[in-house]
DNA sequence: GTCTGCCTAAACAGAG
DNA sequence: CCTCTGTTTAGGCAGA
């Protein structure tokens, strides 16, 4: 699957201003189009979410990932290697078949361990092939001692938690999953380097050879350099996946706590398919792991040779011993792959960077491959490109799976924290962010995601008209925070902002230090703002006008020099639907949304800005990027907003108007002093419950009160 | 199937 | 008369 869908961002990649530029057209089609209208946005949407689909599903499924198929992933990565190195197999497998029983984080932690031992063995031994054999020997003595010292025997996962607290484990997983991302970079950098100079003799060894053996060992290197590609790829997910696994131990009082939560009943027989049942014996797993590589190899290398497979260029032979190749095959197997299927063929189609030439049929295909993108200069720096965007994307990827995993962490507290931002800060709460990350009230945490260029890759972000709607105004989001990270973006691209017209124009308004908009200032709001407003200007104007009158949330207020608009923030929060609570099918939902559209910053901050309490947490969100960006958003989020959310369930705070009309005063005085510190006092008299600090400006708008009742 | 929210389109009226 | 502003109605789509 990664590689279907690594291969799916990819091949828009190239086309990256096409990105934008498709779904601009989209949007014209749903917005230019006089009688298109929403007709048009829906057919825009149901095209964005017939390819996001597979994106979603992906990626919904990685989110989803229990510990034990974290785990599982673990295992078959290193269990792979050994089938090279089975000297070390049995240690090694027993200690992580050991961990996966048990399924401590402690103890994956060790596992870790070992899996980080043997790579980093396997990768000195690729600086150096032709000491391979002294290494893996050296090695092989090296691993029982460590797997010996890790054993349970010798710790006990109590033992370990007793010793470490849980901030320290936290730590000490870090650290771990840090070197070993660091190692594992430098374990492929070498093979990458090694399996180019392969290339290169290959070529100048095949130049004397018949050509027909030079394609096939060509096309095979390709493949290997593809399957390079997929392994790396696995190996950071396996990363990520290590590091959900890791925030696992510290999210529940006890170790063995967490598996039944996160693992649903009907994943449990999935995690040990091919894996032979927990209590089958080690040797027995790995043959049965054998096995399925071995079948899996005969459908890799099929297609690369169609008229014949040389047995030399079986996977066992290779030079680095790097059978690894196979993983993601088998892997994606289980996301239904034909057997007749390519990575590089497609809704028939060569899917190489570029190409997209027709192809009939897979016969077809691998002749189009043999021909048109045989081993040559050009094929293997096409290659090396690619290999270049798999890692953005798989650093993009890193990134955004420690946010969703973060995300997810706080989620599944939330059952057990009704209200975590109203609390101190407690153990558990502190205990649930494995990054060592405390979100909650100040937005002093550390962002987890740097702040990424908007336009990169937002064009996925465009669901739709519908989806639009969700993730912004009936998820009682601030679209500040996504406008302070996208500013630069939703600027420039011609994409229309996932927001409604209400809350756009609410966020226009409240922009201003008086918070009042003349509708022609709003009109140049939306200009300013969004490339997508600067076009069809009858349509969105209509629908401006038409907000602005149709919600009671907007009131018009005659001025000296004309009239205003002004927001009641009250009417606002009232529209807002009440039950947004924190749902498994929600989560559910927001995950795979948060998935759909290749993990696109923008969706992700509008998601993270929905009315998910813990979701809104400072440290998902950009802090520092909504104060660099959007100046404004600091205190114009925060305070008008905030009044209302937490009383507003229980017993909504009847302000009158004239009291609201403090902040949407007519234009008297401008007030500009008073307006920095209004976070501060808006907050207290109108919602004293809230008892978090000013930071929270930011969280309080995305709580309306409903939601925390 | 119904309800609700949202979007778009359009007609209309009043003011400048 | 035209344009801008503001109101209202209607139809369609999608999610709950």
């Amino acid at each position: 699957m990664m590689v279907e869908s690594a291969s799916e961002t990819i091949r828009s990649a190239p086309s990256g201003q096409n990105g934008v530029g498709s779904l601009s057209g989209q949007a014209d089609g749903g917005g230019s189009s006089g009688g298109g209208g929403a007709g048009a946005a829906g057919t825009a949407g149901g095209g964005a979410g017939r390819d996001g689909r597979d994106a979603a599903a992906s990626a919904d499924s990685n989110g989803e990932m229990s510990p034990a198929e974290l785990l599982h992933f673990q295992q078959q990565q290193l269990q792979v290697r050994l089938k090279a190195a089975p000297s070390e197999a049995r240690h090694l497998h027993s200690a992580l078949s050991w961990s996966a029983n048990t399924n401590s984080g402690t103890e994956q932690t060790q596992a870790l361990q070992v899996a980080r031992q043997f790579l980093l063995q396997q990768a000195s031994g690729l600086s150096s092939p032709g000491n391979n054999e002294s290494k893996q020997s050296a090695s092989a003595v090296q691993v029982p001692v460590s797997v010996a010292m890790m054993s349970p025997q010798m710790l006990t996962p109590q033992q370990m938690q007793q010793i470490l607290s849980p901030p320290q484990l936290q730590a000490l997983l870090q650290q771990q999953q840090a070197l070993m991302l660091q190692q594992l970079q430098e374990y492929y950098k070498k093979q990458q380097e090694q399996l180019h100079l392969q290339l290169l003799t290959q070529q100048q060894a095949g130049k004397q050879q018949p050509k027909e053996a030079l394609g096939n060992k060509q096309l095979a290197f390709q493949q290997q350099l593809l399957q390079m590609q997929q392994l790396q790829q696995q190996h950071l997910l396996n990363l990520q996946r290590q590091g959900l696994v890791s925030l696992q131990p510290n999210q529940a009082s006890g170790p063995l706590q967490t598996l039944p939560q996160a693992v649903c009943p009907t994943d449990l027989p999935q995690l040990w398919k091919g894996e032979g049942a927990p209590g089958q014996p080690a040797e027995d797993s790995v043959k049965q792991e054998g096995l399925d590589l071995t079948g899996a190899a005969t459908t890799a290398t099929s297609f690369a040779a169609p008229p014949k497979v040389s047995p030399p260029l079986s996977h066992h032979t290779l030079p680095n011993g790097q059978p690894t190749v196979l993983t993601p095959r088998r892997d994606s197997s289980s996301h239904e792959e034909t057997p007749g299927s390519h990575p590089l063929y497609g809704h028939g189609e060569c899917k190489w960077p570029g190409c997209e030439t027709l192809c009939e049929d897979l016969g077809q295909f691998i002749k189009h491959l043999n021909t048109e993108h045989a081993l040559d200069d050009r094929s293997t720096a096409q290659c090396r490109v690619q290999m270049q965007v798999v890692q953005q994307l798989e650093i993009q990827l890193a990134k955004e799976s420690e946010r969703l995993q973060a995300m997810m962490a706080h989620l599944h507290m939330r059952p057990s924290e009704p209200k975590p931002f109203s609390q101190p800060v407690t153990v558990s709460a502190a205990d649930s962010f494995p990054d060592g990350l405390v979100h909650p009230p100040t937005s002093a945490a550390a962002p987890v995601t740097p702040l990424r260029p908007p336009g990169l890759g937002s064009a996925s972000l465009h669901s739709g008209g519908p989806a639009r709607r969700r993730s912004s105004d009936k998820f009682c989001s601030p679209i500040s925070s996504e406008l302070a990270q996208n500013h630069e973006f939703y600027k420039n691209a011609d994409v229309r902002p996932p927001f409604t017209y209400a809350s756009l124009i609410r966020q226009a308004i409240l922009e201003t230090p008086d918070r009042q908009l003349t509708l022609n200032e709003i009109y140049n709001w939306f200009t300013r703002m969004f490339a997508y407003f600067r076009r069809n200007t009858a349509t969105w104007k209509n629908a401006v006008r038409h907000n602005l009158s149709l919600h009671k949330c907007f009131v018009r207020v005659e001025n000296v020099k004309g009239a205003v608009w002004t927001v009641d923030e009250r009417e606002y929060q009232k529209r807002r639907p009440p039950k947004m609570t924190g749902s498994p099918t929600l989560v559910k939902n927001m995950i795979s949304g948060l998935s759909y559209g290749a993990l696109n910053a923008s969706y992700q901050a509008a998601l993270a800005e929905s009315s998910f309490p813990l979701l809104n947490s400072p440290g998902m969100l950009n802090p520092g990027s909504t104060s660099s960006l959007l100046p404004l958003s600091h205190d114009d989020v925060g305070a008008p907003v905030e009044p209302l959310p937490s009383n507003g369930s229980s017993s909504p705070p009847r302000l009158s108007p004239p009291q609201y009309s403090h902040q949407v005063q007519v234009k008297e005085e401008p007030a500009e002093a008073e307006e920095d510190r209004r976070p501060g006092p808006l907050l207290g008299p109108p919602n004293p419950s809230t008892t978090g600090p000013p930071e929270d400006r930011d969280l309080e708008e995305e709580l309306p009160g409903e939601e925390l009742s």
